[in-house]
DNA sequence: TTTAAGAGTCTCAAATAATGAAACTCGGTT
DNA sequence: AACCGAGTTTCATTATTTGAGACTCTTAAA
């Protein structure tokens, strides 16, 4: 886990502005960025020179406005083939969609959030890609919740200060203390569910991705809608989620994959 | 296009390292980093620690090796979902994946290489999240050859110093002059074909995106294999992969897709 | 037409951070 | 026990970053 408050001199500034620039979700002007940006003026200014030279950002000169730059995603292609769980776990993920017929997600934990890698629908294909990089909150995801059950004390800690316990739905757990009873149970139990916590009408079963030293990696779920599923059904896919989550943890080790958190 | 040869401080020097890590495409130790690095040992493990504190790098201590981050894959996603030519293009080119039953591309040009920012195959859906971010070179593909035949001379020109012209295949087109006579051609044509380039059997039609003020933004494909198609066959796709690309084109002009070449 | 306001860009001396040769640590050899 | 090589740290030197303020240019108002 990455520590964000203490910026690395200049090439933490430049991420932070990364960062900044991504919170908009759309071109964004210079003038923007300085009203909510802690640096004065001239040193934001080159700083997003900087990265639009470096192609980190896209300076539109027609609109004057900066949006995410494409050398990113092609950064990135190589995290998420490489460095990511996905290569690892693409096959099991596949063979447990087309087994169960539902949604199966996987998901690694980056700095407390719930990072989506890779997802499959055994319908509505072309969804996915939408899907991967995109971030969910760790404290009301199934996922999410697996994933925290099982970090080591000290980061686990960490995360859970830094989860925001926003109400997303009546279900959701909007504390710490609820939710560290939720995890002491999750942790007994191996798995983790989402009551729409998250979406209403969206329920999940999820299970931890642990390697060969118990250390936790990610997580497994597969995710459906309270129409065609109860929590009661859900039950039932345990064995199925369990198998393809072992199955993905033993060949991490082999694969080296980095641990993510 | 953004500018790699001047290494614009502090940040340009730790961009330059994260290349060189993904360039391994595994994980990676230091001293490997080292072997190829024009920064001495200290610099170098300067700029390693801070990407690793900001988690655009992974450090697995057990192994001390390096990948690429998480953090990356955050970031970009915002690029891919908001500033890119996909959420616009998508579903015009699953609408012309669903007519013609073969593989469509959607690419731009990043620094003189192509990178496909979305593909749709009406069969073999899984591939597709494997497919984005994923570059090829510029002279031997044809979207790669669409977008350089369309671009403003003095980038053009810029563009087509950057070639490898390394020969894939027998049928590449393996210098500058033969690359700009076929270019000339596309130009009057409107189309681009790669005529088993940059594999052997894989041929494709692509056609360029242009913006209202006819600026290149993109291009189209579809590509096929020569055991289904020739590139005579292919040329009755024009009709509908020009459609397409037209409608991209107007529709990004709304949007204010920004321009990323 | 003139003035004002606002966004973006540039300057330069002061403050700070990056630099890298060299030295140090620490496993794992010979 | 001495050596080696990978990784880490030190510290005086050097180079870059910093940011108040000034400048430019466009657009809006008087």
């Amino acid at each position: 886990m990455y520590n964000v408050s203490k910026a690395d001199g200049t090439v933490g500034k430049a991420i932070q502005v990364l960062d900044q620039v991504a919170s908009f979700r759309r071109p964004v002007r210079f003038s923007e960025l300085l009203a909510n940006s802690p640096f004065p003026k001239p040193t934001l200014y080159r700083l997003v020179q900087t990265l639009s030279n470096q192609g980190m950002l896209a300076f539109d000169p027609e609109r004057q406005t900066y949006s995410m730059g494409i050398r990113l995603v092609r950064l990135a292609h190589s995290a998420w083939r490489y460095s990511s769980l996905v290569p690892v776990a693409r096959p099991y993920i596949e063979e447990l969609a087309a087994k169960v017929g539902e949604a199966v997600h996987l998901a690694q934990l980056d700095n407390g959030h719930v990072l989506f890698v890779d997802k499959c629908k055994a319908t509505d294909h072309f969804e996915t890609l939408a899907q991967a990089g995109k971030i969910a909150p760790g404290y009301c995801t199934g996922v999410g919740k697996a994933i925290l059950a099982f970090m080591p004390e000290v980061e686990q800690n960490r995360a859970l200060d830094q989860q925001s316990y926003t109400a997303y739905t009546p279900f959701t757990l909007t504390n710490r203390a609820a939710l560290m009873t939720e995890i002491a149970q999750i942790k007994e139990d191996g798995f983790a569910y989402d009551r729409e916590e998250h979406e209403q009408g969206i329920i999940s079963i999820a299970c931890p991705i642990l390697n060969g030293q118990g250390r936790v990696v990610g997580a497994v779920s597969i995710a459906t809608s309270t129409n065609r599923y109860t929590i009661k059904n859900l039950e039932k896919q345990r064995p199925n989620l369990m198998r393809s989550a072992n199955l993905i943890g033993a060949e991490a080790e082999l694969w080296q994959v980095p641990i993510w958190n």
